[in-house]
DNA sequence: GCGGGTGTTCACGC
DNA sequence: CGCGTGAACACCCG
């Protein structure tokens, strides 16, 4: 799925498409993704909802609309909205439709129907339990260098990758920024958090926020499925370091880059410049 | 047909 | 309790 650079772009085009807008109609076509007490009332509470503003929540999309209602979409792997150009061109895998008052429709598509949409009195969504348990924004101020060290010794023993992958920790980062975080670090993705040294810290400290931010200026990462809500892949793959470049050589020193399982995901590394 | 996949949660075993 | 693994969710693609 997006992980935040992806919904950072996601979110920064939906405030460009359609706030102020009001929704003057929906149409489910599959309701599991619905996380409301029944589709009737998650329909009927939207209608006439004006659009006030979208911004990012970890890796969720949080829509703020009138009478302080907030609606909030996990994309998980495949989500995705667009914006289609007429009736035919809807997609297969679209479950939702979103009828604007400007005329246009905004779709939600999901192939593997992993993506959770609520419906929430805004005052309710920190209630929410991804929300409840989110950990620290690494772009906001609460992420510093020393948040990090004492979380990293509130874990001793679970591995550096899967620190960084705990949404429950720092939230925003996936199985993609992981791997680019630990090679621009120079750190094996199996280390022990405990293992981590002040100058490797003061790396990851610099190296997390400086990736994501320039994901985000690249409108992200297209690995294979994720689009932009006009449809564009994001151009940071083509910057990726480690990511998807098994056997390719180091970009730094030549070696082959190796792929490896940890945390139950490929993990990418160069076996020279990460120890 | 099989395995893998930008995510999250839960069950299980140690 | 904590950590790691594997499965589950559901579908496409190589």
């Amino acid at each position: 799925m997006p992980e935040l650079p992806e919904v950072e772009t996601i979110c920064r085009s939906l405030n460009k498409e359609i706030k102020t807008l009001k929704i003057c109609g929906i149409n489910v076509f599959y309701d599991k993704i619905i996380k409301a007490h029944n589709v009737k009332d998650f329909s009927s509470s939207l209608i006439n909802k004006k659009v006030v503003s979208v911004k990012r929540i970890g890796k969720a999309i949080n829509i703020l609309l009138s009478d302080d209602y907030t609606m909030l979409i996990q994309l998980k792997m495949t989500g995705r909205f667009y914006m289609p150009a007429a009736e035919e061109n809807i997609t297969k895998h679209t479950h939702l439709l979103f009828k604007l008052n400007d005329g246009r429709t905004l779709a939600f598509e999901d192939i593997r129907k992993f993506a959770c949409i609520y419906l929430e009195k805004s005052s309710k969504i920190n209630n929410l339990p991804y929300i409840q348990k989110l950990g620290c924004e690494p772009l906001s101020n609460d992420f510093t260098e020393t948040f990090l060290m004492q979380k990293l010794a509130k874990s001793p023993k679970k591995n550096i990758k899967s620190f960084l992958l705990d949404q429950h920790i720092i939230c925003g980062i996936g199985n993609i920024y992981a791997s680019e975080i630990l090679f621009y670090s120079k750190i094996n993705p199996d280390r022990n958090c405990s293992s981590i040294k002040k100058k490797e810290i003061r790396a990851l400290y610099k190296y997390i926020p400086f990736i994501l931010k320039e994901s985000i200026k690249n409108k992200g990462t297209t690995f294979s499925d994720y689009r932009d809500v006009d449809g564009n892949k994001g151009n940071f793959a083509n910057k990726l370091t480690v990511y998807g470049r098994k056997d390719k050589p180091c970009t730094k020193c030549k070696s082959t880059i190796i792929k490896t399982v940890t945390a139950g995901r490929s993990t990418f590394s160069c076996p020279k410049c990460q120890k």
